[in-house]
DNA sequence: TCTGGGGTCCTAGGACCC
DNA sequence: TCTGGGGTCCTAGGACCC
């Protein structure tokens, strides 16, 4: 999708339309840009740059917050349409998706005859542009969907990938980031085609198996890494996570211990909703230098409850958080998702399944009356600290931390 | 240029096992 | 008691993507 954020937002407020536009927050706030429209763009605002910096740039450009629901939303609509031109679809994130167009050239017609119907279809249905890239692969159709932009097709005939990358900049081959590209520039590398007419030895020597990958990628082949899958394959999520940046670095403990407590909460929520169960959780600690530190610890049984992440991640920032130092941000990430329910010996079982519907409860809250309308004891400032910190396993004993697994339904 | 938030993949070292 | 080789799992950090 073509400047996806932006033209999301301006179907929202059509006023915008034609102006510059920055997505991601106010101009003084601490945050990235997360989207700017051709027009701030002119002005060299562009998406993670800091929104201080774009203001610098662009003081004209009307700042805007980014409403993430507005955009998963629109996001299902285009798959919606995506998904009537193939069963192969793979959205390979909010606002880019791969066909695989095999065998559907009866139905569609030929590649050039089928993007421009599917361009057609999704100007008419979602009211948004979109650029389309045709080829034998994937990292090929990426790049030339990449040139087509804004609101173009680009069919890059079989045989012809090599000639087509060749002029391109190294700096376009995804997966080639700041880092790769200086480490190429230093070796005289800075075309495709440099890279190109390397030999593969080379270049595995100088950059491991990611040279290796790079070379077959130089040549518009799908090679290594996350390019491989067949479109459409499963896409079982790795890990879940959520972390905040302070609006300004604190020391405040209880802010702090709130903080995690409130991300143990989402990110148990989240497990939940996709009924995953985590055997590591991670804590990340940033810094007012903005030095960073992740610290994780695994459990023996996989875990989807919520005071059962926050104890461990708690314990995590006791014995590694620098005492007194300001924090700029907190992070808190699940992985290493096990498979089978919870084995909790048989005494447990009970507490941990009034748990379960406890924490059932307070999700079905939340979905009616927001986020905020339902918290553990420890996610709240203040008087419920003390009480948390006498009962370290997190779970509900007499103290009922939560007050959540009483007699009252909801 | 004072640097978000949610992800994926890769590397490297150490513990541990046979 | 100068010490191999293969494997897995865990942890920490970093590059990169949108």
């Amino acid at each position: 999708m073509d400047a996806f954020f932006v033209s999301v937002e301006e179907l929202f407020d059509p006023s915008l339309k034609g102006k510059a536009v920055v997505v991601g927050g106010r101009p003084h706030e601490r945050g990235v840009v997360s989207a700017a429209s051709y027009e701030a763009r002119k002005f060299g605002v562009h998406s993670a740059m800091p929104l201080r910096t774009a203001y610098k740039l662009c003081p004209h450009a009307i700042f805007v917050d980014g409403h993430p629901a507005r955009y998963r939303e629109c996001s299902e609509q285009v798959f919606g349409v995506l998904r009537r031109f193939s069963p192969l679809v793979e959205m390979a994130s909010i606002d880019e998706a791969y066909l695989d167009m095999t065998g559907t050239e009866r139905l569609h017609g030929p590649p050039l005859r089928a993007a421009h119907t599917l361009h057609e279809a999704m100007k008419a249905e979602t009211r948004l542009n979109c650029s389309i890239g045709i080829a034998a692969s994937r990292l090929v159709a990426k790049v030339s969907s990449d040139q087509a932009k804004p609101n173009g097709i680009l069919w890059v005939i079989p045989g012809q990938e090599a000639a087509f990358l060749a002029p391109l900049d190294v700096r376009k081959i995804p997966g080639v980031g700041k880092v790769t590209e200086k480490h190429l520039h230093s070796l005289g590398i800075r075309k495709v085609g440099d890279l190109a007419r390397l030999d593969e030895a080379f270049l595995e020597s100088r950059l491991g198996k990611w040279g290796l990958a790079l070379a077959g990628k130089a040549r518009g082949l799908d090679a290594g890494g996350w390019f491989d899958a067949e479109i459409g394959a499963d896409t079982e999520p790795k890990s879940v996570s959520h972390e905040h940046t302070f609006g300004e670095d604190t020391n405040d403990l209880d802010r702090l211990e709130s903080t995690l407590t409130r991300l143990c909460e989402m990110v148990g929520r989240r497990l939940r909703e996709h009924g995953l169960h985590a055997r590591t959780v991670q804590l990340k600690l940033r810094y007012s230098d903005f030095a960073t530190i992740t610290r994780a610890h695994s459990f023996e049984s996989p875990t989807q409850v919520d005071t059962e992440l926050s104890s461990q991640v708690r314990e995590l920032f006791r014995r590694n958080w620098k005492s007194g130092a300001r924090v700029r941000l907190l992070g808190v990430q699940a992985s290493s998702f096990g498979a089978g329910e919870d084995q909790l010996p048989l005494l447990a079982e009970d507490r941990h399944e009034r748990w379960k519907q406890a924490l059932a409860a307070a999700d079905r809250l939340r979905d009616r009356y927001g986020e905020s309308a339902v918290s553990l004891a420890a996610g709240l400032k203040g008087n419920f600290r003390e009480r948390v910190h006498e009962n370290p396993a997190g779970l509900p004993g007499k103290h009922k931390a939560a007050g959540l697994p009483g007699k009252h339904k909801e």
